[in-house]
DNA sequence: AATTTGACCCGTC
DNA sequence: AGACGGGCCAAAT
């Protein structure tokens, strides 16, 4: 191996990766934050990667329609065809959508900082 | 090489 | 509810 550095770009590739494999462990009908996403890759503080990810994702079976915005929010404009695919395949999930948007959105950390805190029992 | 852009997020008003 | 400002940073101009 050379001794030198290694390149910066894989530390970027690893880092896509890491977030495309949080993204494709969401289970069906589950959804995430582009944030939590991140954050659970190992990134916090990087949702804008999550969406650089996606918007440069090419795997057709990547479950891209499961981050959504913070909010709950589809993170495209609203009508567009994106918009109306990620809506429809959340609700072919289970999810319930309106105007866009689901219900109620589990907030950073929720999820896990709930459990580690209250664990299992 | 500098600047702009963007499937974002959060606290504050 | 929405508006504003700051942070983040890789890719596109």
């Amino acid at each position: 191996m050379t001794p030198a550095a290694a390149a910066p770009e894989d530390a970027a590739a690893q880092a896509r990766e890491r977030i495309l494999a949080v993204i494709r462990a969401i289970p069906r009908g589950q959804v995430m934050g582009y944030g939590q996403v991140a954050a659970k890759a190992g990134l916090p503080g990087r949702a804008r990667l999550t969406a650089r990810v996606l918007g440069m994702n090419e795997d057709p079976d990547l479950p891209w329609h499961r981050v959504l915005r913070s909010d709950g929010r589809i993170a495209m404009p609203e009508g567009s065809h994106g918009w109306r695919e990620q809506s429809q395949r959340l609700r072919a999930e289970g999810v319930a959508i309106e105007r866009g948007r689901v219900k109620h959105m589990p907030r950073s950390g929720g999820d896990d900082l709930d459990a580690a805190l209250w664990g299992p029992g």
